[in-house]
DNA sequence: CAATTTATGTAACCAAAGTTACAACTCGCA
DNA sequence: TGCGAGTTGTAACTTTGGTTACATAAATTG
């Protein structure tokens, strides 16, 4: 498996990275489709790379609420903050949409390699802070009240003024579920969106009509 | 000014912090009450340590609402992280509640500063780590559906089973505030849970009443 | 290509929170 | 001690989204 394109990674050389990654894996987790890879509420003792699949991170409140939080694609670490944090319980829960294989570090060995290699600090903290940044804008997100502000964000932060069309890339339950809000709410939503001439909408394929009125619904 | 209880200087001798901060500090800001120190938006190019006062961060979506995010006391910087990331725009409003003084630290020394000492770095690191968590929990409280939901966990998070009762630290205002919905809704909130007899209230002592229903709310 | 599953559009009704307005209560301070 | 600002309780009405149910359309699969 090659790992090179790991954001962990990024300015090794292969040698290096295959080194380390030799070093320090102390095991290679298979996880099936549909299985929970972490759970909500686990304590982290390793660095979860996942090299192989995809899975998806949500949120279950007790009332069986779902709120996704994202889907990550190989090769990717899973939240690598957690391994460093003062409470080291994972925040959410990850599940595997397809067959997904992970390395596992040892926090151990993982802080050793660190301290060896500044470039591969430098990757973690970088990481880390990208995800306060999209933590923080998913923050942003969810404080906007109204379901059609939170869509009207959602496409303009997918179009342009060059670009005014694009492809949702997930079914509307699956978006309903990233917006923490019912299906049948969100295709009443974009009906009324619709119906009000700010987007159109063919098949997938979403258009922008009036972009000053969408900017004017966040 | 002692800045030795600042997490980021923890482990470090009296002698070590002062050498840091004398060598990198390029600016002492001083922000009167009730005045921006950083509005959103705004591109990071300097580590802000608040040395002295109080500010709050929030959150001001278009339409004029006010999500509150939290309360940062001296001595602690602000947002670390967006001086790392790839995207270092700030994300919130920060206000000065009284008047505040700043440590002002350009990227590129505090920077060298952490290549040259690994405590430092360690800390850093430790910051951001925590701010993903304290975010992560942020979109836990937030993906409540309901004001009675969030409320509760509120209400759970500051009291235990051995000690039931805790003093709110602000007003209602304040607290409708942290939970982005109007301040009528909160109190029409707290009367339906004192009726229901899950809590009580007086003055600014709330008390639990009947803490397995509290958790069932959530 | 027919059968079945999955995705989408829509409607009726319900529950929660927003909005606005006003009364009453606290607390600092002149 | 009494005024005034800030805080809290409450009510009436509106808006938004949740819930449930069903019809239709698209995609998958045997």
């Amino acid at each position: 498996m090659d790992l090179s394109n790991c954001p962990l990674f990024t300015g090794l050389s292969k040698s290096e990275t295959d080194e380390i990654i030799s070093r320090s894996v102390s095991e290679v987790l298979e996880v099936e489709k549909g299985q929970h890879v972490v759970r909500q509420g686990d304590i982290i003792h390793s660095l979860y790379i996942l090299a192989d699949g995809l899975v998806r991170t949500e949120m279950v409140t007790k009332d069986g609420n779902v709120v996704e939080i994202e889907f990550i694609e190989p090769v990717r670490p899973l939240a690598p903050a957690f391994l460093v944090a003062t409470e080291n319980r994972y925040p959410v829960d990850v599940i595997s949409m397809q067959k997904s294989q992970f390395y596992i570090i040892p926090r151990t060995s993982w802080l050793k390699e660190m301290m060896m290699n500044e470039q591969l600090l430098t990757n973690f903290m970088k990481l880390n802070s990208n995800m306060t940044v999209f933590l923080s804008k998913k923050v942003q997100m969810m404080s906007i009240k109204t379901l059609k502000g939170k869509l009207s964000l959602y496409i303009l932060e997918n179009t342009t003024l060059q670009n005014d069309t694009f492809i949702l890339k997930r079914t509307q339950s699956q978006l309903a579920e990233y917006f923490g809000v019912q299906r049948p709410s969100l295709a009443r939503t974009l009906g009324d969106m619709i119906r009000e001439e700010l987007i159109s909408l063919y098949k997938r394929e979403v258009k922008v009509l009036d972009r000053g009125k969408l900017e004017s619904m966040i």
